[in-house]
DNA sequence: TATTGTTATACTCTATAACTATA
DNA sequence: TATAGTTATAGAGTATAACAATA
């Protein structure tokens, strides 16, 4: 006997429905791909949000890094952010071109040259971080600010097993 | 008089210092980073997860989508996963390939290709499916059953927006 | 004119390997 | 031996442009 002949797209075979019931419970608890879509849609509105100032998300990420703790290396950084040490190297050129820091060799280790902020790399991270603030208060604009805090929680949790991981 | 000679490091001047502690106050605000950051993180676990049976995230969203909604053409996948016709090409060449999916020309619109599951298809789709559920298992683990489903209801939320500006 | 499926291609992002200098 | 900074390069992932066939 051959069932599946006899039997048109819309009904499957039991077994198949059995399993597009299993799928399809499956499909709605994934957390992945909401968290995939989510990204993208916001990175996409801060790439917008930066082109004005000529930066991207990773440039911001960078110099708000130097920023926030002076004195840092340029691996230092790599690890905070999870990059390659090989990716940083332009990121950073284009900040010293722009005069945003300064690199000072460490007297104590000739290998290590230590990033420090100049006041114009203050005042940029300051007017680069407000720019991709307003782009959050859009697409954050469906959530209560008690919603935020919530979700910034929940999404810490999530990649704090990275750090737990590694360092 | 040259305020900032006679400052070191640890002291910078007061404007400066008010625009540290302004992008301290901002930085902790943001939601993007942490997003990013999730979200890398998983869809690194995803990869991994999926590579026991040759197939990466991208992948299994398309079989899924076909699975979940037989009938449709490559473009309303497409639409629906927000990837461009031109690079789901290969995507659908490899699963063709496997047999995870047959194609039927539609017989009113001679332009349309309209996507239907194989039973190994769909056997498939569940299979990935249980694996990078497991992987989420892992990574969500910090957080209880209401939270993840708080966190996918937020997330959703989030890119909710992207619908309604296009659909 | 618009859409589908497809090919070719460019661009960005990220990862790896190798090198020099220093510890 | 290990690390920092750098260069070169390879590989994904994603984007645009163009095409033939069809509506």
């Amino acid at each position: 006997m051959d069932e599946t002949t006899s039997r048109p797209d819309a009904m499957p075979e039991p077994e198949t429905a059995a399993a597009l019931k299993d799928i399809r419970q499956t499909l709605s608890q994934l957390v992945g791909y909401h968290l995939r879509r989510a990204s993208v849609y916001d990175m996409n509105g801060a790439v917008a949000a930066l082109e004005p100032v000529d930066a991207r998300p990773i440039t911001m990420s960078v110099l708000t890094s130097i920023v926030e703790q002076p004195g840092r290396t340029s691996a230092d950084i790599c690890r905070m952010l999870a990059i390659k040490r090989a990716n940083i190297v332009g990121l950073l050129q284009a900040l010293e071109a722009r005069g945003l820091f300064t690199r000072r060799d460490d007297p104590a280790d000739q290998r290590l040259q230590r990033l420090y902020p100049t006041p114009e790399g203050v005042a940029a991270a300051r007017q680069w971080l407000h720019l991709v603030q307003e782009h959050e208060n859009r697409i954050l604009s469906r959530l209560s600010l008690a919603e935020r805090a919530e979700l910034r929680r929940l999404l810490a949790l999530v990649w704090a097993d990275e750090r737990a991981e590694e360092g």
